[in-house]
DNA sequence: AATTTAATGTTATGGACACTAACATATGTT
DNA sequence: AACATATGTTAGTGTCCATAACATTAAATT
């Protein structure tokens, strides 16, 4: 009599194969990551995790990099999906859905930490893998994007591209310095959401 | 007969006693980690590379973390100094000394990487170490000491404090979005030292 | 100077991990 | 049904951090 299953992994976990491995790796490093960044992630843990041995994953992965990659990829198509989001809610091309972009760029990283540290980290064979790049440019697209909508619009900034970059180094730095709390440490109680919507109008206007 | 000792780790390794194991693996662990970075950074390395046993480190330090807090520590006052030269340079309380001080800033995490990253990483038990807090915010404090005058004598932005952390937050930006090599893959051929000084001047206006 | 004590080494060991090799069991194609 | 392929397992290697028990040297006390 088989107890009735509770999960797709409870149910896959009695058979000798797993049913759908590959995807339940991937998901459960996802949450892993996020939660305890990924230098805190073992393949070990995934493992007991998913219920398989610890040699499994070699079935579908080169190495734990290569897990990695994949965690990294879905990473970026869920920032990009939150950036449209937010962007959408204030107005495309406008300020205030620029720096509500911005606004969400940086509650992406501070609500998913390790994933974002992996994402923009320096881990080689994970960031040179052309899957994610390709994605990461995808989300700087959408930015170059908006930027370039409001600036036709509003005669700022004439060059949209330098715009941008501006735009993107501010928010990094922030989200950057937010989660190693470093703001805390120097500056406590700064209202970051305000310093992101003033720098965004300062970087936009045109220099001298 | 001895063979003429042709430095002091030579003299010391003949010994049971090193003389300044401390000192030494600080100094190896201080190259390990801005070369390769503290993921690649290992305890039984630096050992090898001092000649004692993988236990050694042990009567020194707590655990590989506070290893790395001194790193950490060194780390900051190098920048701070770092800093100060580019400031001196080119005028203290002048724009081009601030523009300078945050050009000499992403210099430093470039040539730096795995250093840059250990001081404004995730390593809880790292960075939770209060000298290394304390180094880091004298670093900071120069920054804004460096505003306020210019401020003062310029009559711009009028939160010295505000237009402080927005300098911060854009050079590290900058420093992050450099060494992860995202500017290379996204906006080739920037040039980062212009974006440098054209953010600078804007976010030291005033703002709307 | 002799003896005690503390500091600083060593070897041996345990447990975690990434990864590999050899083997076992399912699955699907003919 | 037979075979090839995909996907598991167990067993084992090498590396690492860390601890425990022991050894040697330097420093302090007498």
């Amino acid at each position: 009599m088989n107890t009735q299953p509770e999960s797709a992994a409870a149910a896959a976990k009695a058979k000798y194969h797993h049913g759908d491995l590959r995807d339940a790796l991937i998901d459960s490093a996802y949450r892993m990551v996020a939660k305890n960044g990924a230098e805190n992630f073992s393949l070990a843990d995934i493992c007991r995790c998913a219920g398989v041995s610890t040699a499994a994953p070699y079935r579908h992965f080169k190495d734990r990099d290569e897990i990695l990659a994949e965690v990294c990829t879905r990473g970026f198509q869920q920032m990009t999906a939150m950036a449209q989001e937010a962007v959408r809610a204030k107005g495309e091309g406008t300020l205030e859905g620029i720096t509500a972009m911005g606004q969400s760029y940086v509650a992406f990283a501070v609500e998913n930490q390790g994933l974002f540290r992996l994402m923009f980290g320096q881990n080689q064979s994970v960031s040179d893998v052309d899957r994610v790049i390709e994605t990461g440019k995808d989300c700087f697209g959408y930015l170059i994007e908006q930027i370039t909508r409001y600036c036709q619009a509003s005669g700022r900034e004439s060059n949209a591209d330098t715009a941008s970059v501006k735009l993107w180094t501010f928010v990094h730095g922030a989200a950057a310095l937010i989660m190693d709390g470093k703001y805390d440490k120097v500056t406590p109680g700064l209202d970051v959401e305000l310093l992101i919507a003033s720098a965004t109008a300062q970087l936009l206007k045109q220099p001298d």
